[in-house]
RNA sequence: GGGUCUUUAGCUCAGCUGGUAGAGCAUCUGUUUUACACACAGAAGGUCGUAGGUUCGAGCCCUGCAAGGCCCA
């Protein structure tokens, strides 16, 4: 059936609504696995977070992304796009405490991860729902979550491919240890406080010259762990102390003398000990020095081990009084001043952080360094300057990549460590079978319980984010897989989008990940979408209260709106949120319902085959100037924008078909035919079929042009007025070149002479204040020579009653003169 | 503190290998109702962050400075 319809207002809540619906109905994201022609389109979306709340940011770069998309499933491509959840990690376990009220540290664990599951299955709707209605084109059957036994199952298998490989070690590494909470802490679970604390100036003993040697510290407790005292190269009053040993007091132990720069020669007598581990600098100067590890605390932060003596089983700050108490007895302490320190505590129990060396998992950076700057070269960058910030991130690495995380919702490492007599530390692993295994219930075979020691860390949430693309592969290569053959039809994929602050580690995690497992790239192209700002440039953060959510914009705004806002974000610049760009957004999608508002009506003088017909086939149909001419720009506009879509800048396609929609077609093409369209005295029929076709096909042609930005608007108008055509968003339905003709270079001329004059007498009417429809008594027009059939166009444009050329001389008084570039032209409206 | 990006009209942004500054919105003026006043037509609006340098010529290249963003310490 063919009836073009249109409801009287366009209602975008319902018109969205609506279209969810019919698009989930239709199937028409679906990937169809059974396509083995590689004419593919495989995207690897990063996942959000789930915890928290959706901000406009996340809008922003998802529906870039999807613009993309669309594009690329309207070119024709079999598109591959998941939608994931990271539901993985300490976010999420902040969440479900702060939700429900609890503490992790104070639950069976089971329990607490009973609760993050039924806390990630709600918030996850939460944001699909939103997804959907920013019209994401996802294939929500491909949907996956980081913590999922299929993505356990995958990040232990890239685990022990690494491992396997030599790629993963064990070591010994100082951390920062909450001894309240008992777990190591990432950087954004510090704060610093202030506090009065005391600076003592101990006494040491150098053994060369038995002379007391007096050290500053605020940590006296840590003297059994002493291992080194320093003082800064430069400084006079020790420069004899190079290469010789201290004697450190009550505990008598022989410590080198090392100078070094980070020593501040002002701080206290200039002099200064090392221990295992004070602060960070002791942990630089351990690493660089190569010093011994003598650890004296343990995790609840108790001094422990008989080297400790007297302090043996006192908690710090215990230790810190007795260790005084003693020194004072022997004369030791030659000055205690109260001072203000700046200390590391845990944000949560506030308690001050210990450092404590534990045994963590790595995997190696630091060897794979060049191999991984070509792989950064062989990537396509989009824009290509953000590739500088991952050349520059992998040349300043200074460390391995430590994966170990002391935590509880997270993948476990797939290991457990032998206490059979004989093997006693030895590393067992699971089988590939036996994955995903979580080490605290399962066991490695012809193990009891007794015999075995789990391992019971969680990795890195980047160690299981770093291998998205397998999460939806479904292998990390061909010995460690689920199903190689997907694995080989999606890998390595097409597109990667993403923020820029990732880069360096979302992005450089990843492909260590694919360039480790299989030498390979995890994708083909990177595209770097920037931030959404408030209002003011500033960054949207909820303590400011200038935080925008998504929410709001659809309600008010619509989705095509909020779209377009950030389709007019160029990719890689950071963009604030304006409500300039909404309105203009707001006003396109407007003028598009009223464009189509006017073609409506106008179909039906036509017979209807002649509509359902293609271009091609009714092209000889098409016989004005105008039309033709009209055909000819709409054709060197696809060029143009098919190339900017190729080369990812939606934001000057969209530009272009703006302006060629609004310009073009709107004030000047739509104008000039309406003549021919109501064909009043029904004197030009063949000219007005002319007119209508071209009008329809156009049209349509615009809304492709627009569909991937605006998805909503364009299957709206497209249902109406092309019901025939079904869905604007299937494979393949992006425009090739609408018919092709021959108009020559003269006539292109004689039209564009047209619209100028056009123009020209619209400056004459505001001159004078009169109306663009006043009417004109005479015009004339030098410069240009117009045809019959484009002098009847002008004439009914410009309501001019006679039209004269160049024979006919220029009125000398009584008239308005204007000069454009190709013609000169003069009004007498009397 | 180190690195990096940004700074162009009141607002949001274009501006190509250096050659007389552009768009949309907002403003002002005018025009209506046979697609659209969420429209059409017109006008006005800028020492291109700042101080130097290179050049016949700099928004663009070089150096210093300032403000802001981001990443890393």
């Amino acid at each position: 059936m063919f009836t073009p319809y249109l409801p009287p207002r366009y209602n975008f809540l319902e018109q969205e609504k609506h279209w969810q619906q019919f698009w989930e109905k239709e199937a028409l994201y679906k990937w169809d696995p059974n396509t083995h022609d590689g004419n593919t389109f495989v995207v690897d979306t990063p996942p959000p977070t789930v915890s928290g709340n959706l901000h406009i940011g996340h809008a922003c770069s998802y529906t870039q992304a999807d613009f993309v998309v669309r594009f690329q499933r309207m070119l024709g491509k079999h598109v591959f796009y998941p939608m994931g959840f990271d539901d993985n990690g300490l976010p999420t376990e902040r969440l479900v405490e702060k939700q429900k009220g609890v503490r992790a540290s104070s639950m069976k664990r089971e329990e607490f991860i009973a609760l993050c599951q039924d806390v990630i299955s709600i918030e996850e709707e939460k944001f699909k729902r939103l997804f959907k209605a920013m019209a994401l084109s996802v294939d929500w059957s491909l949907a996956y979550q980081t913590i999922s036994p299929r993505s356990r199952k995958l990040s232990q298998m890239s685990f022990l491919a690494l491992l396997a490989k030599g790629d993963i070690y064990r070591n010994e590494q100082p951390i920062l240890w909450d001894p309240v909470d008992e777990t190591a802490l990432a950087q954004a679970d510090i704060e610093d406080k202030e506090r009065t604390s005391f600076m003592h100036e101990l006494l040491f003993i150098h053994e060369n010259s038995q002379q007391s040697l007096t050290i500053a510290t605020t940590r006296p407790e840590l003297l059994p762990a002493c291992v080194a005292m320093f003082y800064h190269p430069d400084d006079l009053r020790y420069q004899h102390l190079a290469h010789s040993h201290a004697i450190t007091p009550i505990f008598n132990q022989k410590v080198p003398i090392i100078p070094d720069e980070l020593v501040k020669p002002d701080k206290g007598t200039g002099l200064v000990m090392c221990c295992t581990f004070g602060d960070q600098t002791d942990i630089l100067w351990w690493k660089k020095h190569q010093l011994p590890t003598h650890i004296i605390l343990n995790k609840k932060g108790i001094i422990v081990g008989e080297s400790s003596g007297p302090l043996q089983g006192l908690k710090v700050v215990d230790a810190r009084k007795k260790i005084i108490e003693i020194l004072q007895q022997q004369a030791l302490v030659v000055k205690k001043t109260e001072i203000l320190q700046s200390v590391k505590c845990a944000e949560r129990s506030g308690a001050p952080l210990e450092i404590l060396a534990i045994p963590q998992w790595f995997v190696r950076t630091l060897e794979h360094k060049s191999a991984l700057l070509a792989k950064v070269n062989a990537l396509q960058w989009h824009p290509i300057s953000m590739k500088d910030r991952l050349e520059r991130w992998i040349n300043g690495l200074a460390w391995d990549w430590c994966i170990s995380r002391q935590r509880y919702f997270g993948v476990p490492f797939p290991v457990w460590y032998s206490k059979r007599a004989g093997e006693v530390g030895k590393i067992l692993l699971p089988t590939l079978d036996q994955l995903p295994v979580n080490p605290l219930e399962d066991l490695p075979q012809g193990y009891t319980r007794a015999e075995v020691e789990a391992d019971y860390d969680v990795m890195d949430t980047w160690a299981t984010s770093s291998i998205s693309p397998q999460l939806s592969t479904h292998a990390i290569n061909e010995a460690f897989a689920i199903d190689y053959n997907r694995h080989r039809q999606l890998f390595p994929m097409d597109l990667r989008p993403q923020a820029h602050e990732i880069i360096r580690t979302w992005t450089f995690y990843t492909l260590l990940k694919a360039h480790l497992h299989e030498d390979s790239l995890p994708w083909k192209n990177i595209m770097i979408n920037g931030w959404c700002l408030a209002p003011d440039k500033s960054k949207m953060s909820k303590s400011k209260g200038n935080t925008i959510v998504p929410e709001t914009l659809l309600a008010q705004y619509g989705a095509d709106v909020m779209r377009y806002w950030s389709a007019t974000a160029r990719l890689g610049a950071d963009t604030c949120y304006c409500e300039n760009v909404m309105n203009n957004g707001k006003r396109l999608v407007t003028k598009l319902w009223n464009a189509g508002k006017f073609i409506l009506p106008h179909l039906k003088k036509l017979d209807n085959q002649l509509l359902i017909d293609s271009l091609e086939v009714s092209q000889h149909n098409i016989t004005a100037t105008l039309d033709q001419w009209l055909l000819h720009r709409l054709n060197e506009l696809l060029v143009q924008v098919a190339g900017h879509w190729q080369a990812y800048n939606y934001t000057e396609a969209l530009e272009a078909v703006e302006k060629f929609f609004w310009s073009v077609f709107c004030d000047n093409y739509l104008e000039i035919s309406k003549a021919r369209v109501y064909n009043e005295n029904g004197a030009d029929d063949k000219g007005q079929c002319s007119a209508i076709l071209t009008l329809y096909h156009t049209f349509y042609t615009l809304l492709q042009l627009f569909a991937p930005i605006l998805p909503y608007i364009t299957e709206t108008l497209s249902h109406g007025l092309y019901p025939h055509k079904g869905s604007m968003h299937k494979k393949g339905n992006w425009p090739d070149g609408v018919c092709k003709n021959t108009i020559t270079p003269i006539i292109l001329n004689q039209v564009d002479g047209l619209i100028e004059i056009l123009g020209l007498v619209r400056k004459a009417k505001a001159d004078r204040n009169l109306s663009v429809k006043a009417p004109i008594r005479l015009l004339v027009i030098h410069g240009v020579t117009l045809s019959v059939e484009l002098l009847k166009e002008l004439q009914a444009v410009t309501m001019a009653e006679k039209i004269g050329g160049e024979d006919f001389p220029m009125p000398a008084s009584g008239a308005i003169q204007l000069v454009g570039k190709l013609a000169t032209v003069s009004v007498c409206f009397s």
